[in-house]
DNA sequence: TCAGGAAAGTGAACGCTGTTAACCGTAAAC
DNA sequence: GTTTACGGTTAACAGCGTTCACTTTCCTGA
């Protein structure tokens, strides 16, 4: 849980945070029991009344949006565990790591997953609040993908072969994602840190959603099947049969 | 609509089949307008009351459902007259033509593509009640595959070779598709379609979702770039410019 | 043709949701 | 020590899915 203490803040504003955490684990433990998230569950639980809760959230969608990126951090930690399970000279090993972790968590978590991830279905566009939401595991595997461009330098598009588009999206990037680190002339990686999202994000929503055959799902061989299609785009396509027993290894844990 | 004029039915039967058939048409028109689905809105547009609607629908999930599957079906005809627009024997233009009108007709319609695709959002397992809605689409596509796989032959993954779960979905599948007339030595090609469906399904997904720099989505570049990572597994890499610049008139159109 | 019965629809009600308003005690702030 | 603002309450509104009891209507079978 986070800590509060800063000793800048009041001890009212303390107590206050205290209470928003407090509103968030509750949250939190609610839906991993299966329960519907709603206002009226988290106050009751808490001893309060759902009006309450108005004094710490603007709404329901707001507990919803900080819920969800506190699942979020914290799913990430996992992730990063994960990664760090193996060398830090080997980044190939932790990208599949934290992926695959990333896969078996969402598996486990779909009622999480879900908020977190398929959360703004068709909401007024022009509102990015879901960019928002997707900070930490986003920039984990972000990163990830960077340490390998650092150690085996794979050809990256050239910015200027980009369509315009991509271009402008590259260069001045929404996705969270730590871009000044890259020089300008390499910024083709973020267009590389998109096409592994979207497979690695689109794969798994499918498997979360059930939009697959079971037993497929089960095996986890169309996840298998995503990594190895991907990775020869990060030119780890002579390292695959190690790092696909790495993903294989989590997947029967 | 649907027509609803069978003799072999009584009178009354026909006038039931004409209401439900009514009730739909006014969920999609409503969903249409962007009025949040419910039955009590779907009864007071119609002139009737909430709980007459029980005496055709078994739940508000039931009405889901149905206008889900009516959606499909409309929805596939449209991808179906897209392939139509390019000639019997050029089924890798019929192919992009089909799945280009998907990803279009999703993005233009972001509520009907997650009532039936985003639908069973961490429902209760063992419910394969979304497998079944999501028939005309998928089976279209698969089709479209087996099409070229007609014409080329495209080497396929033996089925010895699957892994155990993968061959058991692939021999008994319960994806909705055309399998029988797939000789079993070549069923590897199931595999082939899911593949493909989550490749295709994995990107419009995150793109209708939102989950995705709102300029790359806008430009369809991600959607161009799955295409293009997908082209060599039906042996179509010689056919790429000419598919790709298919998509793109879509995409601009 | 007429009686019987099923089908279709209504109104009231229950329990649930998010949300707002008015109100009150208490604890912090000056 | 007074005042203010914060944190909490209860009551209420509107809307949801759903159930029950009741009525009307229309089709069917003898």
């Amino acid at each position: 849980m986070t800590q509060v203490d800063d000793p800048t803040l009041t001890r009212r504003e303390r107590q206050r945070e205290g209470t928003v955490a407090e509103i968030v684990a509750t949250a939190r433990a609610l839906l991993a029991e299966g329960v519907e998230l709603s206002l009226r569950a988290v106050a009751t639980r808490m001893g309060m009344t759902a009006p309450a809760l108005y004094r710490y959230v603007a709404s329901y969608q707001e507990l919803v949006d900080v819920v969800a990126f506190e699942i979020d951090r914290v799913a990430t930690e996992g992730f990063q565990a994960a990664a760090d399970q193996h060398a830090p000279d080997d980044p190939a090993a932790r990208l599949v790591a934290a992926g695959t972790e990333f896969r078996m968590w969402a598996l486990a978590n779909p009622r999480e997953f879900s908020l977190v991830f398929a959360n703004p279905v068709a909401e007024p566009m022009g509102h990015h609040r879901d960019l928002i939401t997707v900070q930490s595991s986003c920039c984990l595997m972000t990163d990830l993908i960077f340490e390998i461009w650092q150690q085996r330098r794979f050809p990256v598009p050239a910015v200027d072969d980009l369509p315009p588009d991509v271009r402008a999206s590259v260069l001045e990037p929404l996705i969270p994602a730590d871009v000044d680190k890259i020089p300008l002339e390499h910024r083709g990686l973020v267009w590389v840190y998109m096409q592994g999202w979207t497979q690695l994000y689109g794969v798994v929503t499918l498997e979360v959603m059930g939009h697959m055959d079971p037993r497929v799902i089960e095996s986890g061989e169309m996840f298998v099947d995503v990594v190895r299609r991907f990775a020869p785009t990060l030119d780890l396509a002579d390292d695959l049969p190690r790092l696909e027993a790495i993903v294989r290894a989590r997947l029967t844990a």
